[in-house]
RNA sequence: GCGCCACUAGCUCAAUUGGCAGAGCAACUGACUCUUAAUCAGUAGGUUCGGGGUUCGAUUCCCUGGUGGCGUACCA
């Protein structure tokens, strides 16, 4: 083994398992040697021909890569690239004017060969620029190593002057270039589409292949960026609070659970900034705001991913409304920045931000879909109405869940424009300050767009008497086997008893902003790396399949 | 969690009433000095997701496990 070539020794060294039981060999002098016999590779993996064609692509790559070795440097440690695609479009006629010798790096996606031509589309984070390669130019040795030596997925860097050819594109006349770096495996298939589990499960070739997902991600990075520096402009400061928590809270949901080993303690994976942020108003910042991964330990969907990015803020002194305003302008910015003059479309829906955002009572709003004034009504009579519509309703749900249902199966589905629905029933709302007007409310408000949830908000809850009450209803619900409910959390009361200023709150789902401005309806179009079961098991069968 | 459906070459997909598994792209060999889904001629590539069962014979039928999609529940 150690007296193999330094493709051998490559290839038995890191291409990666990941995924695929690739079993390798080297050729040598035509004869096959079987790597995967000497290395330690687990006796199971030595089937005779498993993954035999991804393994015979990979092979003949690093038999061309050894080849290639011979003549240039495989893994050079810079480029000096003089133009980018876009500004190498951009300045084309003073280039081409000028004759200017360009040095334009990326990779290689396709080759198209015509005897003693070439012509390689390479592409740089921004777009392809055509590659025109001749014989004549570069001799034989380097018109081989193109030809026959570097293949698509590999990187180069190009040197030489732009013209257009007959067909009118805009291509660089190769003079010289540079190996940048191999690809021993090849790229997907051209002109059909990956299939989603592929692109969320191998972003780097979904990235690498679809320039619309590059866009999509690169919009979401100036989304937050644009969110940045709308709340620098509203003077809030940003903060960062612990992910690794003693106690979680600020919402309702069942959490990660993790250990310090020095300490020797549980540690949680926050469910939510919130108790954390409110320490920061008690000591006298007066606005601060987080946008942070939060982590719930809860089923996946085409909505919800496990670590999720939320955005959180409060401003002392400000009540609910001072929060609706601001997340009006902030939202009102984001149309008007990424949408088309103030109007965004979500699922063929168009909703216009331009216009004053409704603002409606959750209880107003149920009384206007079912003709009744629910307020009055018992849990009884409410379960009898709910059912009535069709919603179901389990045992042992609460008066003010039975009109969270109702609400979200009559109401919510209609809220295609943005619009706050406000003063939401006490129960559900644990941290937020009762209704200055109507007893058993709350003021809280929701956002709604395109029919889900975008923001939630309260006047904060700051009397510590009733916050210590409302966790203790908390405590009697865990007890009672509730696994969302919150814990209390002593520190966060003593630092409420220390005097908190009158304050308002807001918490909006990063990711679902996102996924409204990019216009989709699955959250892994708008996480690099969503969260996915491991493709395969590892030692893959007998032991732990076939018996049930 | 639960229900329904899917899984075939590196990628995207065909096919088999249960009887030699097929194409395009990618790869390889050759031809071609303006191609752009380049073209043309040829070659190679498969434990049909894993395990078990029924059968003379299973990729196809049954059971079971895995992963995914959609729906549903909880939630942002």
């Amino acid at each position: 083994m150690t007296s193999m070539g330094s493709s051998t020794r490559i290839c038995a060294g890191w291409v990666p398992k990941v995924g695929n039981k690739i079993h390798l060999s080297a050729r040598q002098g035509g004869k096959e040697t079987d790597l995967a016999n000497q290395d330690n590779t687990p006796a199971a993996e030595n089937g005779a021909s498993e993954q035999e064609s991804l393994h015979h692509l990979i092979e003949t790559r690093l038999e061309k890569m050894t080849e290639l070795g011979k003549q240039v440097t495989l893994y050079p440690y810079a480029y000096e690239r003089t133009h980018t695609s876009t500004e190498l479009r951009a300045t084309e006629e003073a280039l081409t004017a000028a004759e200017e010798k360009v040095r334009f790096p990326g990779r290689i996606m396709a080759k198209r060969g015509t005897g003693k031509t070439l012509f390689v589309p390479i592409q740089d984070e921004w777009g392809k620029i055509q590659a025109y390669f001749r014989k004549d130019d570069l001799g034989e040795d380097k018109f081989h190593q193109i030809q026959k030596l570097i293949d698509i997925g590999d990187w180069i860097g190009v040197e030489g002057t732009l013209f257009r050819t007959r067909t009118d594109e805009l291509s660089i006349k190769v003079e010289d270039f540079t190996f940048l770096s191999k690809a021993i495996r090849p790229l997907p298939e051209k002109f059909h589409e990956m299939s989603l589990e592929n692109k969320s499960r191998r972003r780097h070739l979904d990235l690498a292949m679809n320039l619309d997902s590059r866009e999509r991600f690169k919009l979401r990075s100036r989304i937050i960026s644009d969110i940045r520096e709308f709340f620098v402009q509203e003077e809030f400061l940003e903060v960062e609070t612990p992910v690794l928590q003693p106690l979680y809270g600020g919402a309702t949901a069942r959490p990660f659970t993790t250990h310090h080993n020095a300490l020797d303690m549980t540690l949680y994976m926050r469910i939510a900034d919130e108790l954390y942020l409110k320490r920061l108003i008690v000591g006298g910042l007066e606005k601060v705001y987080e946008i942070a991964k939060d982590f719930r330990n809860e089923g996946m969907d085409r909505t919800h991913n496990p670590e999720f990015t939320m955005l959180e803020c409060y401003a002392a002194y400000w009540d609910y409304h001072g929060m609706m305003d601001l997340t009006e302008r902030m939202l009102r910015r984001l149309a008007l920045r990424f949408g088309q003059d103030g109007k965004l479309t979500y699922g063929g829906l168009e909703m216009d931000f331009n216009q004053p955002f409704a603002r409606i009572r959750f209880m107003d709003a149920l009384a206007e879909k079912t003709g009744q004034d629910l307020m009055a009504m018992d849990t009884e009579k409410l379960t009898g109405l709910a059912k009535g519509f069709g919603v179901v309703i389990k045992k042992g749900m609460g008066r003010d869940k039975i009109l969270d249902e109702l609400f979200s199966e009559l109401v919510e589905p209609e809220l295609v424009q943005p619009t706050f629905v406000m003063d939401h029933p006490k129960e559900l709302s644990p941290l937020a300050k009762a209704h200055r007007e109507t007893e058993g409310l709350v003021e809280r408000f929701e956002l709604f767009i395109a029919g889900f949830e975008v923001a939630n908000s309260f006047s904060e809850l700051n009397d510590p008497r009733e916050q210590r009450l409302r966790f203790e209803d908390q405590k009697a619900l865990m007890e009672a086997g509730d696994d969302e409910a919150q814990p209390i959390d002593e520190e966060f009361l003593q630092a409420m008893e220390q005097g908190m200023p009158p304050t308002g709150g807001m918490g909006m789902g990063i990711d679902r902003l996102v996924m409204l401005l990019v216009d989709t309806n699955n959250i892994r179009d708008v996480l690099l790396f969503p969260h996915m079961r491991p493709e395969q098991t590892d030692s893959g069968n007998s032991t732990e399949g076939g018996t049930s």
